[in-house]
DNA sequence: GTTAGCATGTAAGGAGTTACATGATTTT
DNA sequence: AAAATCATGTAACTCCTTACATGCTAAC
């Protein structure tokens, strides 16, 4: 039970699809991911492999496999791989992302996964982004102007900071968007078709 | 009962050292200092309020008065206001910030509130601020290193702008950390002597 | 006179963390 | 042999949101 996140079932199961891991490793990836800003926990994680086992979508790999060391069976580690289902149910989340694809703590999930999805669903993203960005910028300058009577310098410093940094982030994202619109992505292939070499 | 966080307890008090508000009111301009970023539910603000009037650091206003139009006693809505104590605590966790305040969540709200502080305070969060912004910058670079072949176009990209976000900021902190070194903040008053004149 | 916004509140629940508990393996 | 790190898990708790419930006031 206990309802996860789309984000989280996301990534896991997007780690699972390059190789199969176990969740101490799945930890250490996701953390990296997340560019060291999340830091999940394992009382997160680990109930979450439980669900997506108990929902078909992973399951434990019996394979044992030695290619870290010379422990044979010993099963102090549990391999998890996707199942079908959990990579049909992966095309799905990541094919068809909707609005929380583009909150913050989100966006950078989807973005790591983008060798995974066609243009389509990219630009969905990236627009989505830019839209919502472009929302805050419209709305700190509203207040901006209606009341600037009451904002001390440091408060005007971090407003005017902020503004910055999202205004960097609308150049970013026009940037991405134009390059997917004209698809002279001559360094990579379509991953529909052509699936990019996974790690090793 | 029920901790509140240090960090919205901050805010509360430090608007309203500004002005007596009620709970509306007070929410409009918490979500404006948090540069719309988070949006606080009247869920988390109302029991807050009831909390903090529990341990004495804020009353209900008994003053009944007609700044707004002609509403008579009416107490539809409830102002409140600090107490002596209140005023205390906030000086105490504006003076004191520990470690918490250069948080990403926190950063901002103690931020805010530099015009009610002194240069130490200011300069043990910025200064806190840039090494933890610098430590994540050293972290995704050694990231980066050991393991260059794992990363596609995409993955590499969003490593690349958050590199760029993070760098923005430390100059940003450092050019506000010289400023306050240099202590020639001319246009600034010393808000523990003169305090800058409020609102209206 | 009814829609929209102001204003206050509560109950239930979601999404996660912290702290704890356990044991195996690797390094010093 | 001890310490560090790998590895898995659970229970309690925190902080917050959502959804609901209520009523008042301003605008159209």
């Amino acid at each position: 039970m206990s309802r996860r996140s789309d984000v989280l079932e996301l990534a896991v199961l997007g780690l699972l699809l390059d190789a199969p891991m176990h969740g101490y490793e799945l930890r250490k990836q996701l953390n990296s991911l997340l560019g060291t800003i999340r830091a999940l926990s394992y009382g997160t994680l680990y109930p979450t492999l439980k669900g997506l086992v108990a929902a078909g979508l992973i399951r434990e790999a019996t394979t044992t496999d030695d290619t870290t060391s010379s422990l044979a069976g010993k099963r102090a580690r549990i391999v998890y791989e996707l199942t079908a289902e959990g990579k049909e149910r992966f095309q799905g989340l990541v094919r068809s992302p909707g609005p929380s694809a583009w909150e913050d703590e989100n966006f950078g999930v989807h973005f790591a996964f983008f060798a995974r999805t066609d243009t389509a669903s990219r630009l969905e993203i990236l627009e989505g982004r830019r839209s919502r960005m472009q929302e805050r910028l419209d709305a700190v300058r509203q207040a901006a102007l209606r009341r600037r009577e009451r904002f001390d310098h440091y408060t005007l410093e971090l407003q005017r900071h902020g503004l910055e940094s999202v205004e960097h982030e609308v150049r970013w994202l026009t940037e991405l968007i134009d390059t997917e619109r004209a698809g002279n992505m001559t360094h990579l292939r379509d991953p529909d078709k052509d699936p990019p070499a996974p790690g090793r």
